[in-house]
DNA sequence: TGTTGATACGAAAACGGTTTCGTAAATAAC
DNA sequence: GTTATTTACGAAACCGTTTTCGTATCAACA
């Protein structure tokens, strides 16, 4: 069996008590115990058990991060921004994935009441719009922090992206590149961030006076080449793309491949991405790249924030900008 | 405070002892007070404390995944794979980030020792030959399985790819499409398989009387476009490229890009790597693409079997092929 | 000399479950 | 009618820590 605090004590002859409080570095133990413990426990290379020490003290020292999915590269930056912070104070990241499944986001928010996790940063499924599971978390007094896809309906911290600026940039980049006819490629559901970006979207084509046209996208690859492919083929055939989401992506191209559709001098292309590797498809794709790291660190930091003193989470709503990089899919030189 | 199973006691007039063991569905139990038992228990909405439990049990229901970088599609399709069939389980799957960086590796091995996890799934750091901190972890009774990055002086499971003969086909490949000077770029370091898709490499081009050329790659990206820039502009060019992992790609096609190198004409291009989007690049990029879900899933599959009876660990070696994908990185038709 | 006050440590009660063991009552076996 | 066995439950120990409280020792002070 592993070495207990009760070992050392025996071996010491001491009490449980006192090898704690050496262990804990309490003014209540003299230097020389101290050391003699602290000396001890070194040789026979004791580990605390996280578990005796989380059921006592009530912490567990772990936080838990909620994602959609994690083989994309926006989440995948904000899990290396919220675990830089997490190492550095000494929490462990558990990692839940929901699959943009309700009933699966729903049961792994249920069990977070009973301690298991100090804290959630979460981004939550799309297409649904039930948020009971989220509001009796935060009833429950585990502080809960979104990232990217909050839910508005909770009041709780956020960490998001000017999306709607965001969606007006997009779409006005493509005015000034002189497309005329341009498509918001959406996500069904209640998702804030598209809603936002859609609105954005839809600000700027009537500030120049356009008709917006929406098409709502699935999470299955070959339903939205389908759906692309009849769109790009098909009489009124649109010259700018806007895609809410990086998954968008490969099907717009793929169709644009296929099809031997132009980029950028027969269609633009737009596409909220933070994927290193645009710059190398082709053509290189416009996105707007929105600040994964930096908003996955800023989540957790206010999740530490809280959980070190009694800091009130409601108030803080944190807003990072995108940046447009462009590139070959919207602009030739 | 949370419900507890002393509340429930309480409230129904039980014991303790009574309430767990109607709770865990014993047979000394009666289905009448089973009955009770739930309803009041759902009522209550009652949720176990995994603390205590774990303590008394001496398991966690956790199990680790150890990995150099979550922002690599190899890595992120691996972790799809382990968390399926560990919500499958029950279980919950904690995320550790090691950056390539031993120290980080070692001060995280340590940790798992006092059982916060009940097994650990791993892909070892490149640039070490320090292995104490696994040989210990091993020794003190947690399940360790490797997956991709294995430590081959552990004598543990470990699932792989068909690394030596991956290298091998990949450079055949180039060697069938007309290439007369292979690169391998490669890594600094002990990982097994870079040594070994870098042996098949060797192999395949002494097997066709081809003089082998290795350069090493850091993990820095401007160092790795200046060290490929000076290749592909210096005296004695290649004409093929083999990119010994995912990393490598991104510097490749820039200095292409940059400096005009026609792809394939001048220069072809195989890469390890599991990205999706290889497809949309400029070229289409050939790849041999390792099963990362499968990798992970299989990985998994062995923790929870050793998990679940004393299965010995030492005689699993898992080997899922990879796959030639031909793209016109390396192709015209 | 008696009182205070640190100092340094020990005993024991938690934390919330699980598990072993004991036992009363009911039933079965002889 | 006595003994054996099953059924259904309770009491208490235990997992490894933390924390509260008690106390013995010794110096300091009046």
């Amino acid at each position: 069996m592993s070495v207990t605090i009760k070992k050392i004590a025996k071996d010491l002859d001491l009490a449980v008590s006192t090898v704690s409080k050496a262990l804990r570095d309490s003014h209540e133990i003299s230097a020389e115990t101290k050391a003699r413990v602290f000396e001890h426990a070194a040789k026979l290379d004791y580990i605390p058990n996280p578990y005796a020490s989380s059921l006592k003290k009530g912490r567990s020292g772990n936080i838990a991060v909620v994602l959609p999915e994690v083989a994309d590269s926006f989440f995948s930056a904000a899990i290396n921004g919220i675990d830089s912070v997490a190492h550095e104070k000494g929490y462990h990241t558990m990692v839940y994935l929901t699959h943009e499944d309700i009933q699966r986001e729903q049961s792994i928010v249920r069990e977070f009441r009973n301690g298991r996790v100090d804290g959630v940063l979460m981004s939550i499924v799309a297409n649904n719009a039930k948020y009971e599971h989220l509001r009796e978390l935060c009833a429950s007094d585990v502080p809960l922090v979104f990232f990217d896809r909050v839910c508005e309906d909770i009041p709780t911290a956020s960490v998001i992206t000017n999306d709607f600026e965001s969606g007006y940039i997009a779409a006005q980049h493509l005015i000034e590149k002189g497309c005329k006819y341009i498509v918001f490629l959406s996500m069904p559901g209640e998702l804030a961030i598209i809603k936002h970006r859609q609105n954005g979207y839809q600000q700027a084509l009537q500030d120049h006076g356009m008709e917006p046209r929406i098409i709502y996208c699935t999470d299955r690859e070959e339903e939205n080449i389908a759906v692309i492919d009849k769109l790009l083929t098909g009489e009124h055939k649109p010259d700018g793309i806007i895609g809410s989401i990086e998954k968008i992506t490969i099907p717009v191209y793929t169709v644009c491949h296929s099809r031997n559709i132009p980029i950028p001098s027969a269609i633009k292309i737009i596409a909220f991405s933070h994927l290193q590797i645009a710059a190398l498809l082709n053509p290189p794709l416009t996105t707007i790249a929105q600040p994964a790291f930096e908003m996955g660190k800023a989540a957790a930091t206010i999740l530490f924030k809280t959980l070190a003193k009694k800091y009130d989470l409601k108030e803080e709503k944190i807003v990072i900008p995108s940046v447009l990089m462009m590139r070959a899919s919207t602009h030739t030189d």
